[in-house]
DNA sequence: TCTGATGTGC
């Protein structure tokens, strides 16, 4: 009764499949082509390797890439994601040397798996080498530059990073604008990321740059600075999430603040959200640093079971056994 | 009409 599948609905569910991570889907789909002979597809093809590179089944990725009778740029690309997804850098790399040509998704490919794989350096230099010799970088490239930049700590490189941006004409997305104001946090330019943050209109503010400017003041110990913008965000509409009040709490924990604590980890169950593990540890945290260790304990012994969890443990190990 | 890279917490 229904149409069959055709050419066009296979790339989109195996996207689907992609984000939804599932490995056992991916192989369903995959199944599917076979059966209905559109394997040879170009764009089916670039579709799996992106599906299986998803799901960080590399391995898969490969087979259909060896299988291509043609590739394009997309193959390539989406291989080398795929082994950058999967942080292996030097089968990236690898791809990246043998590919016939390159594009700006390419380049960006690669810093941004240097990023994920914590080789902040090597991004930066891959960076200054795309600028020499490669495309003209865009919003992706740079987002991940400045995040190589916000890791390192190096406020002088991220200034550098974001003259360039306005040199080259770059549109200051709402994205980008995050980006900035997260790596100037992170560099101690609390002032810059500030000033970032409040150019950006407050109608189009949302909850990700809201939690990076919450964050970013939290993690300097401008807890009330921070607290004001909670309220604020919310005045304006912004729902908070738990990456806000997890901000929040490690500030107070960091602080030695537990009335706050207290207030904010209220305002996380008054949100009608659950607490995570990660709020949890805060809170035992805080409680455990000011010396309330009965508390803490009870705390502990209060906490649903499925949010328990090694970062929980942890701190629990810290209220009966400080070193 | 279909394919590829990006932002907030540890």
């Amino acid at each position: 009764m229904g149409s069959l599948p055709n050419y066009l609905t296979y790339p989109f569910l195996a996207k689907a499949s992609a984000r939804l991570y599932k490995r056992d889907i991916a192989t369903t789909i995959h199944a599917h082509i076979v059966k209905s002979g559109y394997e040879s597809d170009l764009f089916i093809s670039n579709s799996l390797i992106h599906m299986y590179g998803s799901c960080r089944e590399i391995t898969y990725a490969r087979q259909v890439f060896d299988g291509m009778p043609i590739r394009n740029l997309v193959s390539w690309n989406s291989m080398l994601d795929g082994h950058a997804k999967c942080k292996d850098m030097d089968m990236a790399r690898e791809v990246f040397d043998l590919m016939p040509n390159n594009d700006v998704v390419s380049w960006s490919s690669l810093i941004d798996g240097y990023v994920k794989s914590g080789d902040y350096k090597e991004a930066l230099t891959i960076f200054e080498r795309m600028r020499a010799f490669g495309p003209k970088a865009n919003e992706v490239t740079m987002v991940s530059v400045l995040c190589a930049c916000a890791h390192l700590g190096t406020l002088d490189n991220g200034r550098m990073m974001h003259q360039y941006m306005i040199d080259s004409g770059f549109p200051l997305t709402l994205v980008l604008q995050t980006s900035l104001v997260d790596m100037y946090a992170k560099c101690g330019a609390i002032q810059e990321a500030s000033v970032v943050f409040h150019q950006v209109k407050m109608s189009q503010r949302d909850v990700f740059i809201w939690n990076a400017m919450i964050g970013g003041l939290a993690m300097h110990g401008f807890v009330n600075e921070a607290l004001e913008l909670f309220t604020e965000m919310q005045t304006v509409g912004i729902t908070p999430d738990d990456i806000t009040f997890l901000c929040l709490l490690s500030a107070s924990a960091h602080g030695g603040l537990v009335k706050e604590a207290w207030y904010f980890f209220e305002c996380l169950i008054k949100c009608s959200m659950t607490p995570k593990s990660e709020h949890y540890a805060c809170m035992v945290d805080v409680l455990q640093r000011a010396g309330q260790v009965e508390e803490a304990y009870e705390f502990v012994c209060q906490m649903p079971s499925g949010a328990n969890s090694f970062d929980v443990g942890c701190s629990a190990y810290w209220v009966y056994e400080p070193w």
